[in-house]
DNA sequence: ATAGTTTTCGCCTTCCAGTTGAAAACTGAC
DNA sequence: GTCAGTTTTCAACTGGAAGGCGAAAACTAT
């Protein structure tokens, strides 16, 4: 019977260059020398999982630039790793827009639509973390953790763009952060550019921790009118 | 450094008696002995989280009962598990109302809201399943696996109350469900009961895969209109 | 001044959740 | 057979939020 070991790993994820990236590092040793791989590394006996993948991530990554880390799910596949037994938690890690941290020597950014040779499941797991951030970017105010602390309406519909895979709507996207009361103006103005234009104001997110709101009011109370706990 | 070990744990939820409830076992063996807890067993070296948590609930229920079955969340804090080292892959299960599948001597069925005291982190990984199905119920068909195949709207009134811990409005359900396509008529009526009325209608769940309706269309291209993957 | 650019705002349309009340289809009692 | 009571079903209305469009605002450059 096979040792069975337990690994954190992270896709952590950032809007650069207009595009949505993912952190990666290039694996040294075999198996999958030399293809790229997340950053992460074994669960520690006296640490929870999230404790451990934030440890693991500091050796990448400054973690006070991690504006977000969630749990994605458990990866488990008998053979995700040939010839070892290894269950990998997997996260998402999210990088506000703007910040470039520094990353160590055999580690880069790579977008998600055009992803290298990724060792083991890795690539599966990046995708998982994309399709999560997306639905929450629809359902909750995640944006926060993907957009500089302060921000035009039209940098934040970039981002959204670029995480999303769309165009959306500017007009829209203010009007409905806005709605739910998660959009604050700064009261400051972001001078026009070269090619002029009405100078932007800028907003910042009202809230930091997060905020879900509710997908549909389809079956909900009109008042209070609980039957149960 | 102590051993790492690595279990598959369930919260299976039924819709019993017009009220949540999950199905414990009672430990026999310390630590813990004589508490409610989850069942589930260790992980085996050669299957995947999922297989193992199907194959470890087969000897509590008749799986073929078993509607549906996802991942919840992994529980890794280091002494969860008083004396061991011990990583919990949660999950939740569904058994359609009406089935009243056999159990062993040592299980039974509990409320959601009025747990007994459970064993060690298991009343959180309860909570958590009940909270991750009925935020389900709003924007998936996750209905089809805690309905019968065939139902009245009356009784799916009943099933997403109990679930949701709060009367829903029988117009609004069925309404919401058929403009998503999920509900199709059988033709069948039951004959009313004792005290008359008129009789119900049967219908059943059109798709029994999961599907999702996307919560907000709020950043959604009008028309295909992608920018990138 | 004028043309061009970018942001911002208001108005309009559409769609869907939620409410209400009445009609339909049965039972049982008189 | 009719009438009262019960339960389901349907149709109409209301309110709110998303999405689209175009005009107005506020700049730069010529």
């Amino acid at each position: 019977m096979s040792q069975l070991a337990h690994e954190v790993l992270a896709a952590v994820l950032q809007v650069r260059e207009n595009s949505l990236q993912v952190l990666l590092w290039r694996r040294g040793r075999e198996p999958d020398a030399g293809r790229w791989s997340l950053p992460g590394g074994s669960l520690g006996t006296s640490e929870d999982v999230e404790t451990s993948i934030r440890r693991q991530l500091a050796e990448k990554v400054d973690v006070r630039q991690l504006a977000h880390v969630e749990q994605l799910a458990v990866f488990s596949a008998p053979h995700r790793v040939p010839g070892l037994r290894v269950v990998a938690s997997a996260f998402l890690g999210l990088v506000p827009a703007g910040l470039d941290p520094e990353v160590p020597e055999d580690t880069d950014w790579h977008r998600v639509d055009a992803l290298p040779e990724t060792a083991f499941d890795h690539e599966a797991i990046v995708l998982r973390a994309r399709n999560r951030l997306r639905s929450k970017l629809s359902y909750t105010n995640l944006g926060f953790a993907l957009a500089p602390p302060v921000f035009t309406i039209s940098a934040l519909r970039e981002l959204y763009s670029a995480a999303l895979g769309y165009r959306v709507s500017a007009t829209n996207l203010q009007r409905v952060l806005a709605r739910r009361g998660l959009l604050e103006p700064t009261g400051d103005t972001l001078p026009p550019g070269p090619s002029g234009g009405r100078p932007a104001a800028l907003f910042c997110f009202a809230e930091h921790g997060m905020q879900v709101t509710d997908p549909f009011a389809v079956l909900r109370p009109p008042s209070a009118d609980r039957v149960s706990s």
